[in-house]
DNA sequence: CGCAGCACCTTTTTT
DNA sequence: AGGTGCTGCG
């Protein structure tokens, strides 16, 4: 397709931002306005202008999915491959740099990548060899400050300790944790950014190369960027390259991984000469869902200001179901879902978020127990599974002995006889020596300084893993998995676990064998030998979850997971106060906002039909709450919804059962007055006729009451 | 050294 | 409620 033609289709406000001849543009691009598709068309309106080549653009994203998604379209525009064109993720694009800079960013040739458990379990070991007390200190708070410090661009001798003796402790802590990486040539996700934004700063003839290069630096999510990453840009952009950043404040939500929307306002002074430019024509949701959607984010203070809007038709009232609890919220979903797909949606078109987590589980157990499909978004991805990391941490071992969380993991797994006091005595002269686990096993040894049946373990184990090495060499990527699997035993170990746990595992290890053999490194680790490009790979891009990815069925996810997702209906479940606005977040009228943004983005991913629930009792933690309806129920005008409630001659299970036991002409979920207590509504019902008791959620509290003497009035 | 039982905690999550 | 991590015992 040309690239006239191309833009053709774009509409006024996305053309100008394609083609602006603005040195730096800000894009304040609202949900479904086209955001992608502007940074796509930016690039081949840039190439095919001549103003720019191929090797000169950097396409910044932040998941590996984003990244790809971005590569394959340019593609199909252009009609060819991105020919030298650097598309990626933060950290995959500094990854890149330090595999071809190790010498100048001071890493070994062979760093390894370590993902959040490997940097937990170091952080553990650090703080131990501190002498701390690991109540005191625990492993998790320090990697949450040290991150937080790299995220900022800190390290620990820049980190301000304010005088406070705790401070000056987790200084201590990062200081030593990263010696510990250090000898272990182990870099975590921070550590990629801040090397690599150290990289350019501290030499100057590399940074002018890379300034030479990339003409046209291009970001996407802008809002969801760190301090440390806008730096990184800013390093790089000076003031010799187009800088062109798409975000919309009004979807930050990632401030508590140290995201900063600031950055848009600091854009906007750092580079006065900027052209903004506002995209808020929607081509995804009804009017209604947008009135919803504006009408709620408006609540929110100090926005740069966005109003969404669309030519297209109202479509449907949202509909706003109050449920008496998780339970039945949960059936109402799943009967409308079958209804959307009785009616020809398929299930994938019908999705399901929630604030946490745990609240799938409630969601699942109706779509089982409908025979409904489903699939749970986000939680275990393939590469972090155990058996899948245990058989890489052979692997790293094989390929670089002083991969210290590696050999951690495996030096007893399978059982071999090596005890805790023996691996203690092995960290006890790594740390004391300042070398890695491997080279102290081999001390320890060679002055015979263990027990000799410890010593033959060790020394076992040490052989085992040279003999990998070994046997891998010069093997093609899946053969060397399937070496590495044999060699380690792990196939016998996992089969004498009970159930079919050590089955999966056994499946998945498989399956690892078969993603070798398909690998393909992409383009920022073409020039790794394949075996190091694998394995970063693997710990830099967790994988999807489970398999069945194509089949139809209902998506179900966190609010968090579905940002930049969008379905035809949208279901938002557990409107409560506590649970959303989360508890933690409702004092703070900053991190309040937060939640409301997050409440912009669940609205802004339905096109046609909206469904909002809450529930009037709620099972959480083994305990039952009785939340009022969330604060965001009420900040979507009135005239927008459609409220159903339960008792309806048409309701499910639930309702009709409990009915008919009682006999009592109440019903759970039913809206009653009482002459002291006030208005409340039915939670529960117990025994028949004369005896019936009835349990009910007045403002006061929850009260049980005999329905003879309650005199309770029906509303 | 391994296993079993108990105390603990619990927002969101990508790389 | 349910999963995880640590301790104490066999």
């Amino acid at each position: 397709m040309s690239i006239e033609v191309a833009l053709a289709r774009l509409n006024e406000a996305q053309q100008q931002a394609v083609t602006t001849a603005a040195k730096q543009t800000l894009v304040l691009a609202g949900a479904g306005s086209g955001k992608t598709r502007v940074l796509v068309h930016r690039i081949a309106w840039c190439l095919s202008e001549g103003l720019a080549s191929p090797t000169g653009v950097l396409g910044v994203t932040f998941t590996n999915k984003a990244a790809a998604e971005m590569r394959g379209r340019i593609e199909v525009l252009l009609g060819r491959p991105l020919g030298g064109m650097w598309v990626g993720t933060f950290h995959g694009i500094a990854h890149r740099l330090l595999r071809t800079h190790w010498r100048e960013a001071h890493l070994p040739e062979q760093f390894q990548i370590m993902d959040a458990e490997d940097q937990q379990k170091v952080l553990k070991r650090v703080i131990r060899g501190l002498n701390l007390d690991n109540e005191q200190w625990p492993a998790k708070e320090a990697q949450w400050f040290i991150n937080a410090r790299k995220d900022e661009g800190q390290r620990p001798d820049q980190v301000d300790d304010g005088a406070d003796p705790a401070i000056r402790t987790m200084i201590d802590i990062y200081r030593a944790y990263e010696e510990a990486c250090a000898r272990a040539g182990l870099v975590d996700f921070g550590e990629l950014l801040l090397r690599g934004y150290e990289l350019w700063r501290d030499n100057d003839d590399l940074l002018r190369r890379y300034r030479e290069r990339f003409f046209h630096v291009l970001v996407d999510e802008f809002q969801d960027t760190n301090a440390l990453q806008y730096k990184w840009l800013k390093l790089l952009v000076a003031d010799q390259a187009n800088f062109f950043v798409v975000g919309d404040d009004d979807q930050s939500i990632y401030s508590w991984r140290g995201a900063q929307v600031e950055n848009m306002q600091r854009f906007r002074r750092d580079y006065p000469q900027h052209e903004l430019i506002k995209l808020e024509q929607n081509y995804r949701s009804t009017a209604t869902i947008l009135d919803a959607a504006n009408a709620l984010i408006a609540n929110n203070t100090g926005r740069l200001g966005k109003k969404l809007w669309t030519d297209g038709e109202r479509g449907e009232a949202i509909r706003l179901y109050t449920a008496y609890n998780d339970v039945e919220e949960a059936r109402y979903c799943v009967d409308r879902i079958r209804r959307f797909h009785a009616e020809g949606d398929r299930y994938a078109d019908s999705a399901v978020l929630y604030r946490t987590s745990a609240q799938s589980r409630v969601m699942e157990d109706a779509l089982r127990q409908a025979d409904v499909p489903y699939r749970v978004h986000g939680g275990f991805k393939f590469y972090e599974r155990a058996e899948i990391k245990d058989a890489l941490a052979y692997l790293r071992l094989a390929m670089f002995r002083d991969a210290d969380p590696a050999f951690e993991r495996v030096i007893n797994l399978p059982v071999r006889g090596i005890g805790n006091r023996t691996v203690d005595e092995i960290r006890l002269v790594a740390r004391r020596e300042k070398i890695s686990l491997w080279a102290a096993a081999y001390r320890l040894i060679e002055h015979h300084e263990l027990a000799a049946r410890a010593a033959n373990m060790v020394l076992a184990f040490l052989h085992l893993i040279d003999t990998l090495a070994a046997r891998i060499a010069g093997l093609a990527l899946d053969g060397v998995l399937e070496t590495v699997i044999e060699t380690s035993d792990l196939v016998a170990h996992y089969r004498k676990e009970k159930g079919d746990r050590g089955l999966d595992r056994i499946d998945n290890l498989n399956e690892l064998v078969a993603a070798a053999r398909d690998f393909e490194p992409d383009e920022n680790e073409t020039e790794l030998p394949l075996v190091a490009a694998f394995l970063s790979h693997a710990a830099l891009e967790a994988g999807e979850g489970q398999a069945g990815e194509f089949e139809d069925c209902v998506p179900l996810m966190t609010l968090h997971a579905a940002k930049g997702l969008e379905f035809t209906n949208v279901f938002m479940v557990g409107l409560e106060e506590g649970l959303f606005p989360h508890q933690r977040s409702s004092t703070d009228p900053g991190q309040l906002e937060e939640e409301r943004r997050l409440c912009y983005v669940g609205l802004t991913r339905a096109r046609r039909r909206l469904t909002l629930s809450h529930a009037e009792s709620r099972r959480l933690h083994g305990a039952d709450f009785y939340p009022q309806a969330s604060r965001f129920l009420r900040e979507v005008p009135r005239q927008l919804l459609e409220e159903v409630r339960v008792g309806g001659a048409a309701l499910s299970g639930g309702a009709r059962l409990i009915e008919e036991t009682s006999g009592s002409g109440l019903f759970l979920g039913q809206r009653v007055m009482h002459r002291t207590f006030g208005e409340g509504i039915v939670l529960h019902l117990e025994g028949r006729g004369a005896h019936t008791r009835v349990q009910v959620n007045f403002e006061g509290g929850v009260k049980w009451l005999v329905v003879a003497y309650a005199g309770l009035a029906a509303l």
